[in-house]
DNA sequence: TAGATTGTTAATCGATTAACAATC
DNA sequence: TAGATTGTTAATCGATTAACAATC
C-alpha cells in the first residue's frame, strides 16, 4: 500500500462526526457539498475540514465543493468502518445496556460478538439478539470470531479482573468506561472514557465563566 | 482572589483522575507520596505530573513528596469540587439511569437536582432517590436550584429540543451524550461525549498496529 | 472572464517531555 | 554531606488557524 501516512488523533475523532452529519445528510439529495457548509453542520470551521479531509487525499472540486458520495466513502474507508470489526462487551449494568443498544455500533462498522457478565441472572438473557455469556465462554469467542476489541463497562473493582482476562483471551485494544486505572501489557492500547471527569471539566470551564461574570459585572 | 490562571483543559482531565487515585489510596495511611509514584498509578510520566501540579502552585517538599492531603485539597479546590453543584439530567433511558446511578457524581461534588423524562411511564418514578419529572417543570427547577450545567442522555432526534429547553430555563453549560451535534447560543457551553466515536477512535488504532505488525512480518 | 471554493503553506498556539538547578 | 525529589526551564512536538494561490 503506498498511502496511509498518519493522521492524527484528533482528526480521526472529527472525521467519525463528518461522516454522522453526512449520514443525516443522505437522504437530502444534496449531490455535493461545501466545505463551509459541512463544518458549519459538524460545529467546526472550515479550515480544519479541509485540513482534516487533506489526510484523505484531495477528491474535492476548487470552487463546487465535494461530492457527498465520494466523501463518505473516503472517510469510511479511512475509519475501516467498511471492515467488519467484532468487538465484545463486558458488563451489563445499565451502561453496557445502553452500550449493546446503541444503534449508531452496528452502522458503524462494529459487530458486537458476545455481551458477558458475572451476574447468573444476566446469563442466557438476549439483549439487541445478542446472547449474554458467561465470562468463561471469553477465550473461546474471542478466538472464534477473531476479537480485537474489548469494551468494559463493569464496576470499578472489576475492570482490572476483566481486563486481565480480555487480554489473555487475545484483545488487544480496550476502551475502559470503568472508573479505574488499567495496567496493561504495552503491546495493548486502552482508552479510558470516564463520564464523570466529563463533568468535571465541563463544571471547571462553568465555574471559571462564573467568576469571570463577577469580574466583569 | 490573586491566583487561578488558565489552567490547560489536557490538566484539568488528569488532576481529575489524579484526585481519584488519590481517593483509592486513602485508606493505606500513606501520608506522602512522590510525583513518581502517583504518576504510575495514573498512568502518565512523572514529569508531566508535576507539571499539571505546578499550575495550583508549590506545595511538595523537595527530596520527599507530597502530603497526600494538601493535595486532595488542592486539586479539590482548583477543580471547584469543594462547591456544591447542582446538575439536571435530560432522558432516563439506560444511559441515563447509568449516569444517575453512578456513585461517582455525588462524590465528587455534583447533586442531582433533577431528572427529567417525556415518557410518562418514567415521570413519578424515583431513581437513586431522585425523583423523575416531567420537562415541564424543567424551568421551576433550574430556576430554584440555581442550576447551570444539563446533561443530555435522550436519542439523537430529541436531543436540540431539549437542548433547547434547558438553554430557554438558564442552564449555561451542556453535557451531550446524544449522538447530534447540538446548536446553541455563544454563551452557553457545550461538551460533546460521543461512545461510539470513542470505539471508532480505538478501532481505527487497533487498525494501523495490526497494519504494521503484517509489515514486520 | 468572474465568482467560488479547494488544497496547502506558514504562522501561531498549546501541550508534552527531558533535563537539571534548587533544596529538602 | 549524600541522596532524593521537586519545580521550572527550554526544546520539541503536534494541532489550529488564517490566508491565499491554484483552479474549477
Amino acid at each position: 500500500m503506498s498511502e496511509g501516512r498518519a493522521i492524527p488523533e484528533a482528526t480521526v475523532a472529527r472525521l467519525a462526526v463528518y461522516l454522522r452529519v453526512l449520514g443525516g445528510l443522505a437522504g437530502s439529495g444534496l449531490g455535493t457539498i461545501s466545505s463551509e457548509a459541512l463544518a458549519s453542520a459538524a460545529g467546526v470551521n472550515s479550515a480544519k475540514l479541509r485540513k482534516d479531509l487533506s489526510y484523505l487525499g484531495s477528491f474535492g472540486t476548487r470552487g463546487v465543493g465535494y461530492e457527498v458520495e465520494v466523501l463518505q466513502e473516503r472517510i469510511s474507508t479511512a475509519l475501516g468502518v467498511s471492515e467488519h470489526r467484532a468487538v465484545v462487551l463486558v458488563g451489563v449494568g445499565n451502561l453496557g445496556l445502553a452500550l449493546a443498544g446503541y444503534g449508531g455500533f452496528r452502522n458503524r462498522g462494529f459487530d458486537i460478538a458476545g455481551l458477558f457478565d458475572s451476574d447468573a441472572r444476566r446469563i442466557g438473557q438476549r439483549i439487541a439478539e445478542v446472547l449474554v455469556r458467561p465470562m468463561s465462554d471469553l477465550p473461546a469467542v474471542v478466538r472464534r470470531e477473531s476479537v480485537s476489541i474489548g469494551v468494559i463497562a463493569t464496576p470499578a473493582e472489576a475492570a482490572q479482573a476483566v481486563c486481565d482476562q480480555l487480554v489473555a483471551a487475545g484483545v488487544t485494544s480496550v476502551l475502559n468506561f470503568a472508573p479505574a486505572v488499567l495496567v496493561v501489557p504495552e503491546n495493548v492500547d486502552v482508552r479510558k472514557v470516564d463520564l464523570a471527569v466529563e463533568l468535571q471539566i465541563l463544571s471547571f470551564h462553568e465555574q471559571r465563566k462564573s467568576a469571570g461574570l463577577k469580574v466583569v459585572l
